[in-house]
DNA sequence: GTCAAAAATGGAACCGATCCCACTTTTGGA
DNA sequence: TCCAAAAGTGGGATCGGTTCCATTTTTGAC
């Protein structure tokens, strides 16, 4: 392979001309300029990235943190950010905290990251402590949080208005009429969980109609948490004419067990989600949820990142507001 | 940050030492064990990857091209990918070609990865031609091809054996009673869709039902492709009572539809998916599907690479076969 | 035509590891 | 106790870029 010694010595110019050349920084002569070209071609030339980054202490390399893969949220996430770093000509590495059993495992996953001289960092928080974040923002400046709200990271932490989300449920579902309501939630040690939950039953509440203890189901936001918050939630014979689903796989394992019982959705019982996860428009009946624009804050962080690790000057914003998406799967009460 | 060289002075060991005691390789005697131990320790020193990378030629990050990230297919191979990959200390570079206009366009995803010095590559093919492939892989050694079969990359190509998906798919829809069958399968220009929809449609045949050719639409194995294939099959006014699909976003897409139009599945048409993704499960009703083992595949592919490319000796193999997998949206056909 | 400012240049020093090699020390069998 | 083989060691060369700086060349206003 060939080096820059190489190209120069060809192309009759000094090292540095080279270099300067195909970082587009300093000034090189259009004499110049063009016989590197030439000689670049000749040899079929490529900078070596692991020189080029050892001496410029720039890896190029994001490190992104993200507590699972399953689903189609992370999924939509990840491929937005891939798809925001590739065009700045940035690489992306990945670390599923997925089987992580310990906190501190889950922190060897950020390690992992660090270790290999990420230039920055994106984290997908939800179970990871407001502390322990900030402890490592300290640390590693540059370093953004997603979905995760928290003044010790003020312009680094990206986030939805997930109390808006969960009144917005609330308000959707009283307006068709249902009083009879339950609810499936996220694990709320999660913040995201957490607010949309907290903000679902105070608006419920404040429109005459709290939710009874047992209609409320503490879930998880995975398939298999889905499976058996759902399976609690009938067994328990709380009689209901509505679920709000903490998310869109939640809602979808709920319509798949109705279904399997023969119930009705939405004749019998509502089915609200929460994200608006890509396939949305395809469960059966086709799913009411609550937008979330994972894709667009996913940007914004990406964006930021970008901006505080190489100084670029892309457009973000850090906060997003949820929005209604009616489908098929809610309709009016009836009794 | 503390380099090989404060390390070696403060264990008062030469740096030749120290890099032995850190790799593992060459031998260390306890006491100079210990005394790095404790400099490491002090300093809280982390080797530099990039230096590392320079001067070993290795960088250990393993490059993964795959032509979409929509949909659970690609996220179940990622995620697999990326676990294969930590536990072996490397780290996973992704190029989603998805936005890619053409097939030059396509090939600069792969050098995105290539001139990013990745050990190793992962392709999982579709619409690349063999050509093409083979032709990358005679200058890219350690590339390893997944989910699609060719003589070139021997050793280094895995794959499913769709012609039994197929031919099963066929099998079991012929079994319930099943007659007037139509399919919509991916691109035929993509292996893995043709093979599975030949062997479909020779099994058919061979088993005394062939399909009319109205009955066949060939869509693509995204949810927009799955949309106007599934309208277009509704459109045509085929009378069917089965249909079998390439792919299962496909078949949940139509399950959606045939719920919307208050077409009962599977009393009136029975629908039969091909992946066996993790949503499955969840469809309503729950989606017969033939199952393909994506994830072992994944990690063999995964496995061999590191083999290849790091002389490790993990176990894999090449091919897999297909298993049916029943749920609830196949059924007897009800005349 | 003059001259100061700006542009362009070449090459050495440096980034922080690995790896090789010549050398010293330890080991254990006879 | 001796000695060959094995284990352990230190440090310099090397990987292939970037960056700095002293120096030369070009530019353009007067």
């Amino acid at each position: 392979m060939a080096t820059v010694k190489d190209v120069a010595k060809l192309a009759g110019v000094g090292s540095g001309t080279v270099s300067r050349y195909i970082s587009g920084t300093g000034s090189v002569s259009r004499k110049s300029a063009e016989k590197i070209a030439r000689a670049i071609e000749q040899l079929n030339y490529r900078p070596n990235s692991m020189a080029r980054s050892l001496s410029s202490r720039r890896s190029d390399l994001i490190g992104v943190w993200v507590p699972s893969l399953e689903g189609p949220y992370y999924h939509m996430m990840i491929r937005t950010i891939e798809s925001a770093l590739r065009l700045q000509g940035k690489h992306m590495i990945l670390a599923n905290a997925e089987d992580a059993q310990s906190n501190d495992d889950r922190l060897a996953h950020l390690d992992y990251l660090i270790n290999r001289d990420c230039d920055g960092i994106l984290i997908s928080s939800s179970l990871q402590s407001e502390f322990e974040l900030a402890r490592y923002a300290e640390k590693f400046p540059n370093l953004v949080v997603i979905n995760h709200r928290t003044d010790e990271l003020a312009g680094r932490s990206f986030s939805i208005d997930h109390d808006l989300g969960g009144r917005l449920a609330a308000r959707h579902l009283v307006e068709l009429g249902h009083r009879r309501v339950a609810t499936i939630t996220g694990r709320l040690s999660a913040q995201d969980a957490r607010q949309r939950h907290v903000a679902f039953l105070d608006e419920m509440a404040k429109l005459g109609h709290p939710l009874a203890p047992e209609r409320i189901i503490e879930g998880a936001f995975s398939y298999a948490g889905g499976e058996s918050a759902v399976a609690a939630l009938l067994a328990s014979g709380a009689d209901c004419s509505a679920v709000f689903c903490g998310n869109d796989k939640v809602a979808m394992v709920l319509i798949a067990e109705l279904h399997k019982r023969g119930i009705r959705v939405p004749d019998e019982v509502s089915v609200l989600g929460y994200d608006d996860v890509d396939f949305t428009p395809f469960t059966a009946p086709a799913l009411s949820t609550i937008h979330a624009p994972i894709e667009e804050m996913s940007q914004s962080a990406c964006h930021q990142l970008l901006n505080l690790t190489y100084g670029f000057d892309l457009p973000y914003r850090e906060r997003f507001e949820p929005s209604l998406s009616v489908r098929q799967s809610t309709g009016p009460c009836r009794p």
